[in-house]
DNA sequence: CCGAGCGGAGAACGAACGTTCTCCAACGCG
DNA sequence: CGCGTTGGAGAACGTTCGTTCTCCGCTCGG
């Protein structure tokens, strides 16, 4: 009995691992409206009873998505940036950063901006995942200017740097934003001292 | 034979300015695959015979509902900035015009940022609207720089800000990204000298 | 008054989709 | 070996929605 309940919970485990996987993929390529559950039932292999067992409603998929996307997301960028050891560095290693997510095959913008568009109006999941991501990305900011010494106010002009450097690198297909958003970050940075 | 014709095309020209009145604000405050012909129908009191002979397909709807966002936000926007004389305090003007745009009660961001995200993996349409959008708003940018007697690359920045600033905006409900995208757009305007 | 055609109200149709249910095979336990 | 539980395949159900169709009243020329 234990050792079958066992096999159940490990088989469950890689089953949602797997089902989280399609949805990764499949939700961020195409949206959420757009992919059936079916799909992501065929892409995972894991059988519609498994999949509802899981995730009792798709909303409840969508909530594990979007945690799923804000801790790599995060994670991504917090290990790129700490590869470098200067403050001032790491402030600008957040658009390399971007430059390097805008130049992935697959990238089509940030997930959170993108559901926000789709269901935004009427998920209020959807609207707190997204505040929450993008605070917490604002607040590593935060972290990042105060160690390189400079006006907390900075972390707002930064932010908006960074989220539309995205919003460009999606539309137009390019990575170039990121280039550009680091350049005028580079800016605001060695003016800093006029003030 | 005639005025009985003239009479219908006259119906049909405010039975397509009903539906686009529609379309305008139901597309825009819930996005389109939220909203079904038949609300447009009854919001804009055109009856589904009269719309779809106006609109053959819902497509074709967005479409028009898309060109007619474009218009009135580069009408308003260059109607608010031409109304100063100065080419600094013009550049500046914008982040005012995007206050007060992010200050409207039904503001909900961008809506060809938010129909990318809904859309724009599976509707060339959508994806070229936006991109013919965002392009005719950098022209106007670019022009502006131009007549300010800034560097041709200080558009690419600005662009950056303005476009974080309607996303943030949108996503905490809040007009200070324009402040904060204004205060960062001064910074690069008065340090331009240095280069 | 009459017939023809336009237009409106809303039913109807077909597809897609979220969710549940049915049927059946496999398997561990007595 | 039966038995009860688990899980898979996929049908089924109910709803939503884009689009079309049906029926009916109105208007307008004769």
């Amino acid at each position: 009995m234990v050792l079958h309940a066992r096999g159940v919970a490990v088989d469950a485990q890689t089953a949602e691992t797997r089902v989280l996987a399609a949805a990764y993929e499949l939700f961020y390529e195409r949206g959420v409206q757009a992919v059936g559950m079916d799909e992501i039932r065929a892409t995972s292999g894991v059988s519609l009873k498994r999949l509802y067992k899981l995730f009792p409603a798709k909303e409840r998929l969508v909530e594990s998505y979007l945690r799923q996307r804000d801790e790599r997301l995060r994670e991504s960028m917090t290990r790129y940036v700490e590869a470098h050891e200067s403050p001032e560095r790491r402030l600008l290693a957040v658009f390399d950063w971007l430059h390097e997510w805008f130049s992935e095959p697959d990238f089509r913008g940030c997930a959170f901006i993108n559901m926000f568009g789709e269901l935004g109006s009427t998920s209020p999941v959807v609207i707190d995942a997204t505040r929450a991501h993008k605070e917490a990305v604002r607040q590593y900011l935060t972290e990042l200017v105060a160690a390189a010494d400079q006006p907390a106010w900075l972390t707002d002009q930064l932010a908006l740097l960074v989220e539309g450097a995205i919003t460009t690198a999606a539309i137009f297909g390019t990575a170039e934003p990121a280039r550009q958003a680091r350049a005028a970050a580079a800016r605001l940075l060695t003016t800093t001292r006029n003030d």
